[in-house]
DNA sequence: GTTGTTCCATGATTTAAGTCAACAGATTTT
DNA sequence: AAAATCTGTTGACTTAAATCATGGAACAAC
């Protein structure tokens, strides 16, 4: 059985032709390899023209780099084209909430939309680069496109959905559960992206990890030499190798985005 | 100090004189009595006229009816009028996850957007009454009217927001804070529906309370003895009485909907 | 009203995860 | 390349909440 997908981005973009690679600031919506994923999904061509006049390509960020911070006026959502985001909160005592993981082709700031504000904030948990999309004019894009229109409600949806899923892996306990339930989202949206869905980096650290599973990080730490231990999965450092992903189901109980 | 919120329904209904009554089957939403917390809000006399013709009011319910089931096919959203609702997941050893507590004026439904199929179940938690609005109708109506498209993203992002929030009061533990914020954002969306913030009756039982909030009914009975014995509430069963809410805020850490 | 359920409170015990602490490996900085 | 900082692992101990168990109160059905 051959895997259909490409072994990392590099050699994605090297093979990469007209289409140009993902990382190249320039390339219109049109042609990024991302469209599937996604704000265009079911636009036609001349659909994503109108989209392409209103979005700004190619922002790069730096590893820590801030996308927005909490309460920042809301003015766009984002496209992440490439690295990874964090989303998070910090409470009153200063100690900082992580609120989501966002990978290429997602879409990030959803979160400002009710109040035009942010209620949290994103930073680059690497080198990365995305697209901004000035919501007011997405706004009235929409008006005029029903099938955009309809794209932004579902992709809204599904940021409920995801949060919901997040919910109840947060509230029925079990730290394996938890961290399980992490590695198979990353798994199968790695997957979506055809990259392998076997072996991937963690872009968060364990602290990082343990806040957003609401679990301590050495927690974190044990249950990953727990699922070492195992030969569930082999982990070195960030790096992490899926070995058995029934296995990994069944510690899961399959809750979060089953691959 | 007077209060200027009425002391129950029932006495606020006798009032109303030509409004009618908000559990009235045949009110319609520029006449109903939650239109400044329900989808109406921001459209003009004309547009709520429009929005009128596609929804279709005055469902009736009782306690333990469904208004969908988990995986059933999405077709509406649906507004509460009167009572409150349960939205859950089963899970695959049959556990039932209350994922979402829902009351007069608040919108119910949306996690059906993304896959036209509910990600999860809605039940009556008591009598109580709804109105239901075909997605699809209001999708047409919401492209011929921006002021609806923009009134329904923001209600989407709302319920983004309000997940996330219940999402960082279940990572950061702590029983106590989980119920004291529960009953905190209880207090605060009756406080809006011009109900006293300080008495009210819970809707769930101390199981339900538990499941939503990550812990065991046992837990929530004792965190409600203990805030009894500080004397920041007083509990009889299901009827609840704010009598200190700073403090009450103060257990909280003041995470969910702050009044 | 009586009977049968469901719901709630509280005690005793167990357990999973938190906390504290020390050290080793990585990564950055200079 | 050395120093300094951040990040991850593991152990020992503590603790908050889960589990198990009982009795009583509230509610529903008959």
């Amino acid at each position: 059985m051959k895997p259909n997908y490409q072994l990392d981005v590099a050699e994605d973009c090297s093979r990469a032709v007209k289409r140009t690679c993902h990382t190249n600031p320039s390339v219109s919506c049109g042609d990024c390899r991302l469209g599937e994923l996604c704000l265009p999904i079911a636009l036609d061509a001349q659909e994503i023209g109108h989209l392409d006049e209103i979005v700004k390509r190619g922002r790069n960020l730096k590893k820590g780099d801030y996308l927005y911070r909490e309460g920042d006026e809301f003015n766009s959502i984002y496209a992440i084209r490439a690295g990874s985001f964090k989303t998070f909160k910090s409470s009153w005592d200063g100690v900082e909430q992580v609120t989501g993981l966002y990978l290429p082709g997602e879409i990030l700031g959803m979160d400002g939309i009710s109040n035009n504000r942010h209620g949290g904030s994103a930073v680059a948990l690497e080198t990365g680069s995305f697209c901004e999309i000035p919501f007011h004019q997405l706004e009235e894009l929409s008006a005029r496109i029903p099938s955009l229109q309809g794209r932004f409600f579902r992709l809204m949806g599904q940021e409920i959905v995801k949060d919901q899923q997040m919910l109840t892996l947060l509230s029925s306990n079990a730290a394996e559960e938890r961290v399980a339930a992490l590695l198979l989202s990353i798994s199968s949206r790695n997957h979506r992206r055809k990259l392998s869905p076997f072996n991937f980096r963690l872009p968060m650290t364990r602290a990082e990890i343990g806040s957003y599973l609401g679990i301590t990080l050495e927690t974190v730490s044990r249950v990953f030499s727990r699922l070492s231990k195992q030969n569930i999965v082999a982990v070195d450092n960030k790096e992490i190798q899926v070995l058995d992903i029934s296995a990994l189901k069944a510690v899961a109980k399959v809750k979060m985005g089953c691959s």
